[in-house]
DNA sequence: AGCACGCCGACT
DNA sequence: GTCGGCGTGCTC
């Protein structure tokens, strides 16, 4: 019978705390627990259990409050993976473990403020002072001059104390923007916090397939091709052997990934094994989620950042209980509760949004690899356009690769045409968003009633504000950034912070009425598709017309009925999706990214370019492609437009081994950052004195430098880029970077340690 | 990260 | 003389 246990709790203190299990409460590590700490009540993991103490010395050990678990949230295995990713990552484990389990506990902490009998007396006591003279009409100061046994009430926290009096009680959050106030009536003795639990109501509507059981189609709805066949039987010779090995699936697009993934996840449910299948976070719309659900039936789970707390909640339970053996999802999902793995298959490898961007910065790539390695499982990854550390991982042999270059049923892969911008501009004379090689090809399309894409990779209307008379642009209050001009909401708006304003009709510099709307965005191009093609109907997708739940799903949805003839957007039209009508993509400016001062622009570039063109001619009908560009000679455009792979990998493997980037070197990012620039610029030269002293054979330090957005919401940032020629190198130099930002006493949150970064900004 | 305790300036 | 600023230190 264990009496003590160790919790790991999410703060960023990289230790476990001990506490002692009262008689009437079981734990087991990977259950949920309660406990007071501090002055506060936090919900965390036990990792250990045990009857004897390792010396605390003279530490009070306080008891657990309780027990969220009948059974643990989290098994051995993904106990373990938590270790792994803390050790990797360099972040505590209890911060790791938080992100591994759904939102909220099961059983969540409500805090009701109330009134205390102090705070009632002061009241009554307030309430009677004034009730002969009234409180609106005459002011505080005078009144307390005249009753000064009674203590000063101000007319706010009046209203607050009314407030409470009458409900008997609110709700901590909806009184967040009161909380200053809440705090200093607290200290005074007239309001507490009451901690409740609140095991959450039942009766929460469910997705179709958690009502019923939904029976999974098995009818196979076409003959693989070939290369989809051996493909298949690669991934099938490796889950044979029943150990752990990765392979990765290289095919164009239009090659029939997902159908090759569907039946390698087939083959694992009669073993009584499971499944799990990554996608990116754009690409997991209800359709996607349709298909998976109409094979496997109820034997699926979906998770994604769309659902509730409540539905993924439900997801993570079922899979939790073996009531589902598949769980497709995005980044998190890879935390799925899941037992026996045979099979983890990561689509899209290289997409970005596998790797979290705040803490724990992990990759839900690099993370199913270990996990699948752990659990003896098979991967399989797949992509067009494999970042280039797993394309090199492939060839020196630590993946099995599999190549397939042409698409099903032969169809063709689509004509690309590259329009030189500078060329246009010099035989037109005029400055127009449209080529007229796009014009007209749009114009045949809508005629011959198919269905094109366009892709502008910058969101809003006008790029940027500037002013002709002093030359300056309008940027964020909070980043050192130019705002965007939105048209739609009359609105100039931060692409990084949120922060919006009005657009002016003076220059706030110089006052000058001579403001000039640079650049353009997806708004001003849907407009002047709509002005060019009134007859057309025409959607637009990106960050603003997708917000709210289902947004993006209801837009492709049209699109895919073909109530749009047009669909203009940003990169999120260039994911995955499967639209047999669509025979033309264009793209109106493809050197957007070519200029982001970080050194995977031209992989992305590359990669954005092909997966857009790849929406183009799935269909019967051959599709086409118009890429316009100002840089036709850059190698990312020239490969995309050739849709040649291996003449980039060639050139980008050239320059990151020149530059001693990865795949050669491994990287990480350490950035410093401050409210305060005096004391963003104190930390960062204390750090760079210390990095002095980790300079060693085998280690770059790159910096320190401002960061490329030198202020980002409010914070003053600089950086260092580590590159190591090994793990256990970087490891050193970031370990010895953490404890040296300890031990000088360093705010928690000045110093942020990205391990593998996927972006520098 | 929170949250509490503790030491120095502007108001009754 | 008290309220309140946030510096410093701790959380089993």
């Amino acid at each position: 019978m264990p009496e003590y246990c160790e919790v790991a709790l999410p703060v960023p203190l990289d230790q476990f705390f001990t506490y002692s299990v009262p008689d009437s409460l079981a734990v087991q590590p990977g259950m949920r627990v309660i406990v007071p700490f501090g002055a506060r009540q936090l919900s965390g993991v036990v990792v250990r259990c045990g009857t004897s103490l390792a010396g605390l010395g003279t530490t009070a050990i306080k008891p657990l409050k309780a027990v969220l678990d009948s059974e643990p949230a989290l098994s051995p295995e993904l106990l373990r993976l938590a270790r792994w990713l803390a050790d990797y990552y360099l972040v505590p484990q209890g911060e790791v473990l938080a992100a591994m389990l759904p939102p909220k506990p099961s059983v969540r902490r409500k805090t009701t403020v109330v009134l205390t009998p102090e705070g009632q007396r002061a009241l009554l006591s307030a309430a009677s002072a004034d009730s002969v003279p009234s409180a609106d009409s005459v002011p505080a100061v005078p009144s307390v001059a005249a009753v000064p046994s009674v203590p000063a009430v101000p007319a706010e926290e009046r209203k607050l104390m009314e407030r409470l009096a009458k409900r008997g009680g609110i709700r901590r959050e909806s009184l967040r923007d009161l909380g200053p106030l809440v705090q200093k009536l607290r200290r005074r003795g007239w309001l507490a916090l009451e901690h409740t639990m609140d095991s959450g109501s039942p009766g929460h509507k469910l997705p179709v397939w958690e009502q019923e059981a939904v029976l999974p189609q098995f009818a196979m709805p076409f003959e693989l091709s070939a290369r989809q066949t051996e493909a298949l039987a690669t991934v099938r010779r490796q889950m044979e052997t029943g150990s752990f090995g990765v392979v990765l699936i290289h095919g164009v697009t239009g090659s029939g990934k997902t159908e090759i993934y569907m039946r390698a996840i087939e083959m694992v449910l009669p073993q009584d094994r499971s499944a799990l299948m990554l996608v990116p976070e754009i690409a997991l719309t209800p359709a996607v989620a349709e298909l998976f659900v109409s094979r496997f039936g109820s034997r699926v789970s979906v998770m994604h950042s769309g659902l509730s707390d409540i539905e993924r909640e439900a997801q993570w339970r079922r899979a939790r209980e073996g009531r589902s053996q598949i769980v497709i999802g995005t980044r998190s999902a890879v935390f799925a509760p899941l037992d026996r793995l045979a099979l983890v298959i990561v689509d899209e490898e290289q997409d970005g949004s596998y790797k979290q961007d705040d803490a724990p910065r992990y990759n839900g790539r690099d993370v199913a690899i270990v996990r699948a390695r752990e659990a003896g499982a098979t991967v399989v990854l797949g992509s067009a356009t494999p970042a280039i550390e797993t394309r090199y991982n492939a060839e020196t042999g630590k993946y099995q690769l599999v190549e397939i270059e042409s698409r099903i049923e032969d169809r063709p892969m689509p004509e690309t045409t590259v329009v030189d911008m500078r060329q246009e501009f010099a035989e037109t004379g005029r400055q127009h968003y449209l080529s007229r090689r796009l014009e007209e090809d749009l114009a045949l399309r809508l005629e011959q009633r198919e269905q094109a894409l366009i892709l502008l990779n910058r969101r809003g209307y006008s790029a940027f504000v500037l002013c002709r008379s002093c030359g300056k642009t309008i940027e964020c209050e909070n980043c050192s950034i130019v705002l965007t001009h939105h048209r739609r909401t009359a609105s100039l708006l931060c692409h990084y912070c949120g922060f919006e304003r009005p657009v002016p009709r003076f220059c706030p510099q110089c006052a000058s009425e001579h403001l000039y709307f640079v650049g353009e965005g997806s708004e001003k191009i849907e407009e002047a598709l709509h002005r060019r093609f009134p007859e057309a109907r025409i959607g637009r997708l990106d960050r603003d017309t997708a917000r709210g739940r289902g947004r993006a799903g209801a837009i492709l949805a049209a699109f895919r009925s073909h109530e749009l003839d047009i669909l203009v957007g940003t990169q999120m039209i260039a994911k995955g999706h499967d639209i047999h009508l669509v025979t033309l993509v264009g793209v109106i400016s493809a050197d957007i990214g070519l200029a982001h001062p970080d050194f995977r622009s031209a992989e992305r570039t590359f990669q954005l370019l092909t997966q857009v063109a790849g929406r183009a001619g799935r269909g019967t009908l051959p599709g086409e492609v118009v890429i316009q560009t100002y840089y036709p000679d850059h190698y990312a455009i020239r490969a995309a437009a050739a849709q040649d792979y291996a003449q980039f990998n060639q050139q980008e493997l050239r320059f990151r081994k020149l530059m001693h980037y990865p795949p050669f070197t491994v990287l990480a990012n350490i950035l410093v950052k401050s409210q305060s620039a005096e004391t963003a610029a104190k930390l960062t030269g204390q750090l760079a004195r210390h990095l002095e002293s980790q300079q060693r054979p085998g280690v770059k330090i790159l910096g320190p430098a401002a960061a490329p957005i030198h202020r980002l919401k409010k914070d003053y940032r600089y950086q260092f880029l580590i590159k190591a020629s090994g793990r256990r190198l970087l490891r050193e130099v970031l370990v010895s970077c953490r404890d040296f930002a300890r031990a000088e006493n360093f705010p928690a949150a000045s110093l942020i340690i990205d391990v593998d970064p996927q972006s520098l900004l």
